[in-house]
DNA sequence: AGTATTTAGTCCACAACGTAGACTAAATCA
DNA sequence: TGATTTAGTCTACGTTGTGGACTAAATACT
């Protein structure tokens, strides 16, 4: 339940209030989030000030744009670059990443390292991750940033409260707490790759509030952000599309049931109708006509299609973008997909491809933690509550 | 985005604090809220102060236990329950029902009049519920009680932000909007009749704070309580169960799809292999044995697993519970569904009864009523703002 | 140019609210 | 009866936001 509301915590919350808008709305005047918050001009001025010292915001002199003329000009303030930083990372089957992001989500810093982590432990591969990580944040604390927090990306369904992997069938992990293994000097959120790209979707992306990212790796995945946050469930299993049941008669699926989506849209199942098994190759024969290729995306955007109806009967997401292997699979994806979902009843959401490409997951992570440190500035302010108390 | 915090909305929601540490804990002393809240002694003085004042709450003379001996007793502040109600209401195909409930949520007025709403206009429908409203609120304000605020459940889709009814098609309507047609002199809140239903297995049945009640009437819905409050997806149509694809070769279904769960567990299919097409016949035919009832359950309950697989997949549930006609049947159902559910790779998320009756909808409305007042005392309080300015 | 007007931002006295600790009240224990 | 313990109130005070006066910096009008 809430908690009391003492003075203090008021300041952090208009804090919080005003770095929010300055994050929304670009460059503003102090006037102008004054009449956006309510709150008065003294006190707006009172907490950017606060927000100036302590490295979040700056002023612009020139005020930006000119579209009122009369008057004295005011001073644009807007988010500083160059001092907080939030570290994206993503685990995943043959690469691992990172990426450093600064408070006005521009990325400083992108590596990616190529590894095959099926066969290794759980332990290696977060050591290296580690490696990557510090390296990463050497490098940005060389250009002044300092890291506030990270975001880990895991293939798999979380807990993300007690950051635990349940189980990524992939990496062959069964319960692990990679954020404890990480041991990095700041806070690691770890979250499922399909939540975080989606998050991804939702900053890099389309930008739309509301809408259901449908990721398709290995796993098919889904993550529902709804009013610009993640819908999670009880324990943080939601969105996990792949083992909805698309024909209870269907194949055995690995999950224990029967005629799940994966098997019939998952990444094994359409690379099948490849020459090479590789995404590239798919593409190729889809292009030039193959039969047994156009067959296997006909089957596997019918299957999408099902699932999805039972989804978006569920769910009720604004829009349904589709991420991963399926957006340059779109164009053959769409028609058989859209036809079993014509048929819903309500409004038929929008159906789009995913605008963030394949470093949605990083950038997501990384955004997450931005957007944490936007929310609660006060949390994250230098001195905030230092002080030589009894 | 979050308002401004000011000194009074600051006061706003430690009064909502305090009441609702009231109403979780029944009789608590003002120590112990201090305790609880983290205010301290004098601000918890204070509000339960303009909290008496108001009526809403009471001081019980006797402390009520006696767990501690030592020093002053205290005296217990309570909900009271003499002062504010809600009401709540409910259309659906056969009858029409009004509950008065106090803060305390108590019922204090219980009403239903069976009528076919199938072959009225909905104007007609509406009126007629208008009046035993009206009656209802002159029956509470003889015993002093003033009426806050009102939920309507209705059969079908809404969108509650706007109060529009999208279809019921077991009524036979189109867009309505029944707030503006009830015209009564407090806010109306109109919402599915399984979301009202879920908040009423919430207050009235286990008492769980995260579940799925699916709601089992001629159509079926479901509405997913989240840690206390309702999930509604994006236009408020989440939660229709009844629609997500069981087979997708099955029977085409009235919404325009294929194998939707209804044609399977619908009360139509159940109640086919009843002998006079009600209820009770087909327990009876159950109880005593029949082989064509049993197979109907049968298959209403693999469908009924099968959907939920899904639905736990998409929306992860801590439990499920089966209410409405589903609830008299749950012997039969259960083993079958349990049986699709099995498979389910992660947490199987438990099963359960619904426990709170054939009411649950009105009852849950009301309590949602009383729920909005409780989490927000200064909007409702007599005088709250009253005042001469300028 | 010079003055009026307009808008931005700051200053200051004040009000609202919660806090801390002294104080009073009412019970039990010795 | 008096010490102890706990409940609740009272008072001086600190923090935060407010409202309006005031200063600053631009354009518009004469």
């Amino acid at each position: 339940m809430a908690q009391a509301v003492r003075h203090d915590s008021m300041r952090a919350r208009n804090l919080a209030l005003v770095l929010g808008e300055v994050s929304r709305n670009g460059p503003v005047t102090r006037a102008a989030l004054a009449e956006i918050t309510g709150l008065t001009k003294t006190t707006v001025s009172k907490l950017v000030g606060d927000l100036l010292e302590s490295g979040m915001v700056t002023e612009s002199p020139p005020p930006a744009d000119a579209d009122r003329s009369r008057g004295r000009p005011g001073v644009a303030v807007r988010l500083r670059g160059d001092r907080v930083a939030a570290l994206g990372l993503e685990i995943n089957v043959d690469y691992l990443s990172v990426c450093v992001m600064d408070l006005t989500r521009t990325v400083r810093l992108r590596r990616t390292q190529a590894v095959d982590n099926r066969d290794s432990s759980s332990t290696d591969v977060v050591r290296n991750l580690r490696d990557l990580a510090l390296q990463a944040v050497d490098e940005a604390a060389a250009a002044g940033l300092s890291v506030a927090g990270a975001a880990l990306a895991v293939p798999g369904p979380v807990d993300p409260a007690q950051g635990l992997v349940h189980s990524a069938p992939n990496l062959g992990w069964g319960d692990v707490r990679p954020a404890d293994l990480l041991d990095l000097p700041f806070p690691v959120l770890v979250d499922n790759e399909a939540n975080l790209a989606a998050l991804g979707e939702l900053w890099f992306g389309s930008g739309m509030p509301d809408f259901l990212y449908v990721s398709g790796e290995i796993g098919i995945g889904a993550g529902l952000v709804f009013g610009g946050a993640l819908f999670r469930g009880t324990r943080g299993f939601a969105g996990e599309l792949g083992h909805v049941v698309v024909d209870p008669g269907g194949p055995d699926c690995r999950c224990g049931g029967r005629g799940c989506l994966e098997r019939y849209a998952g990444q094994d199942a359409l690379l099948d109708a490849a020459p090479d098994g590789l995404l590239d190759g798919l593409i190729r024969r889809l292009t030039a006509g193959d039969t047994r290729a156009r067959a296997a995306c006909e089957q596997a955007g019918r299957a999408l299609g099902t699932a999805l109806t039972s989804a978006v009967h569920l769910l009720d997401p604004g829009t349904i973008i589709l991420g991963g292997i399926f957006a340059p699979l779109f164009p053959w994806l769409r028609g058989p997909a859209a036809e079993a979902l014509r048929h819903i009843r309500h409004v038929v959401p929008n159906f789009a491809v995913a605008e963030a490409g394949p470093d949605a997951a990083v950038l997501g992570g990384a955004g997450q933690v931005i957007q944490q440190v936007i929310a609660d500035p006060a949390g994250h302010m230098p001195r905030a509550t230092a002080g030589l108390q009894t």
